[in-house]
Order: C-alpha cells, then sequence, then structure tokens
DNA sequence: CGCTTTTGACCAGCGC
DNA sequence: GCGCTGGTCAAAAGCG
C-alpha cells in the first residue's frame, strides 16, 4: 500500500466556503422592506451575521493552518516510513540466522510436534506458546505465562547483559547453556514483590552484537518509568482538550475522533498547537497520528462532514 | 547497612 | 536408574 497515493491533503478541502450559504438567504435589505416592526430585529442580526462570518473566517484560517500541519507531518512520516523499510530490509536476514542458531538440538526434537508455533520476531512480541517451555513442560495443558521476545542490538564488546525496558530486574542466576557459548542470565522484576515476569537475555551464538531476551508472564503493576519503547500495540492520548485517541490493531491502525465534544476555543486550539510542538510529545507520536489520520479513507469525509454539520447548526 | 550481583549447588524434566 | 540440561536457590562478595 503506498501511502502517498492514498496522501492527498491538497484534495481534503478544510478551507470551506462560509459565505456561500449566506448568498442563498435573503438579503437583509429585502427583509427590511418587507416590514417595518422587526427593524430593530434585523439590526441584531446583522450584527450576529457579521460576528458569524468573522468567526467562519477564522476558522476558515485555522483550517487551512491545519491542512499544513498535516501536510508536514504527512511529509515527515513518508521520509521516517523510507528510512524503516530500508532498515528492516537489512534486519530480516539477521534475524532469520537468529532464529536457527536459537533451535537447540533438545528443541529440535521436541519441535517436530510442535514446530508450527514457532515465530520470527523483530523487536517486541508475542507467540502463542514458548518453544521453550513447550518443549520442557509439553504435558502442561495450557501456558501460564505469556512469552514475548525481544531482539536488541547492542555493542559486540559489551558483556553487560543489560536490557532496557524501563523496569527494574533482579538477576537472580546465570548459566552457560550447550548450543551457545554465552551465559544466560535469569531476571526477575523487582519493582514489584509480587510481579511473576522473569527475564531470560542470551547473546546470540551467530551475531554476538544482539542480546535476546525472553520476557515471561505480564506485569501486575504500572510502568516504573518511561520506557524507550512502547511495546504494547496500543496507545491512546488526549491532547489538550481534543478528545483524541489512537489504537493499531492487527486488523489495521483505527482512529476515534469525538467531534461531538465541544469545539475548543481558539486559545485552546493554540495551546494543542503549542502542545504539538512542544518536546514533551514525542514527534513519532505526532507522525504516527498523522500517518493513521491520512490513512484513514473515511477520515475526510467524517472530518468534512463534522465540520460542514457544524456550520449548518450555527446557520440555524 | 541494605540492596544487587556472582556463582556453585541443588532440583526437576526428559531421553535413553 | 542414570546422565544431561535448564532453571532456581542461597550464601558470599561487591557496591554505594
Amino acid at each position: 500500500m503506498e501511502f502517498t497515493s492514498l496522501l492527498n491533503t491538497t484534495s481534503l478541502d478544510l478551507n470551506v466556503k462560509p459565505l456561500r450559504f449566506l448568498d442563498d438567504a435573503p438579503s437583509p435589505k429585502q427583509e427590511l422592506e418587507s416590514t417595518s416592526i422587526e427593524l430593530g430585529r434585523h439590526v441584531t442580526m446583522r450584527q450576529e451575521r457579521s460576528a458569524l462570518i468573522e468567526e467562519l473566517n477564522r476558522v476558515s484560517a485555522e483550517n487551512k493552518k491545519l491542512t499544513e500541519l498535516l501536510t508536514v507531518m504527512c511529509e515527515n512520516y513518508t521520509e521516517l516510513r523510507n528510512q524503516l523499510m530500508e532498515q528492516t530490509s537489512k534486519n530480516l536476514g539477521v534475524v532469520d540466522n537468529i532464529n536457527t542458531a536459537a533451535s537447540s538440538k533438545r528443541k529440535a526434537e521436541s519441535s517436530i510436534n510442535n514446530n508450527n508455533n514457532r515465530t520470527t520476531n523483530i523487536g517486541p512480541s508475542e507467540s502463542s506458546s514458548s518453544d521453550e517451555d513447550s518443549s520442557k513442560k509439553p504435558r502442561e495443558e495450557h501456558i501460564k505465562a505469556k512469552i514475548s521476545r525481544v531482539y536488541v542490538r547492542t555493542e559486540a564488546s559489551d558483556t553487560s547483559l543489560i536490557v532496557k525496558d524501563g523496569y527494574q530486574w533482579r538477576k537472580y542466576g546465570q548459566k552457560v547453556t550447550r548450543d551457545n557459548p554465552c551465559p544466560r542470565a535469569y531476571f526477575k522484576c523487582s519493582f514489584a514483590p509480587t510481579c511473576p515476569v522473569k527475564k531470560k537475555v542470551q547473546r546470540s551464538v551467530e551475531d554476538q552484537s544482539i542480546v535476546v531476551a525472553t520476557y515471561e508472564g505480564e506485569h501486575n503493576h504500572p510502568h516504573p518509568t518511561k520506557p524507550e519503547t512502547t511495546s504494547g500495540s496500543n496507545r491512546s492520548l488526549t491532547l489538550g482538550t481534543v478528545p483524541c485517541s489512537t489504537s493499531i490493531s492487527s486488523s489495521g491502525p483505527t482512529i476515534t475522533l469525538d467531534l461531538t465534544k465541544p469545539k475548543p476555543s481558539h486559545d485552546e486550539m493554540t495551546s494543542l498547537r503549542d502542545k504539538i510542538d512542544a518536546p514533551e510529545i514525542p514527534k513519532y507520536l505526532v507522525e504516527q497520528m498523522a500517518s493513521i489520520l491520512t490513512k484513514d479513507p473515511n477520515f475526510k469525509a467524517a472530518f468534512a462532514a463534522a465540520i460542514s454539520g457544524k456550520f449548518l447548526q450555527q446557520s440555524n
């Protein structure tokens, strides 16, 4: 799917013609001639109309600015996407080697029955069953612990088996396994005493600059610190007063933009722009939101309908 | 002094 | 039953 083919912000006509519906309305002159009793009311209406026109022009200008902001974000996304594609194509071969090397003789023997469950993952990932646990305890009816595996590239000279994921870990053992001369370190989550999560860290036998971290279980406590990367597939945030949430699922990215809430004031919109530009909001998050917005073919229609509906509501 | 790391010993599962 | 292997325990050492 080519993103640029979907992205056409110029066709996203956010600069609606706010004055158009005014042309269709009866002119003030005609109404004044119709009855003199309503003269005072027409004066008030004229003031309201001019205020409305001013408001609509301001909204149009804001829409134009938002369009430009969206265009910039989409350009950044395209650039990052190209970099990601380039990096991914480089790493795929390495990961395949890791996957092959990680299969020990014991696993190979037992994996005849469950080899189809093996997964090849880049970054935080999950598998329905653990290839190691299933070989160790094949009689278990259910897998108690949630297994995920993370590959981290580090300096080959760095002998410390430390994977910075934001959690606090206590090392409780180290073992040299048969299939890998590099020792395997065993960690337990020390942030919460009752947290059942365990972590195994071992260098890849093929590429010692890559550290393989295997997580077992789920944390039963909030994240102690902000991690470098998010392992979850769902993200949700509220930017200022704009109710906006994004999520990425297996079925694809979805976005919930609550336009039913009251329209933010000018100060709130300015605050929102400041927050988007502010460094406390990660750039990747803004770019992700922009990409999700522009990827959604229904977004343009929904956004245009919401704006036009707002205008019609005000005109009534 | 308290916490973390190290490391040898111990235990359990599995195959033969 | 025995040996191999991965995983865990716990005492000692290290560190701030």
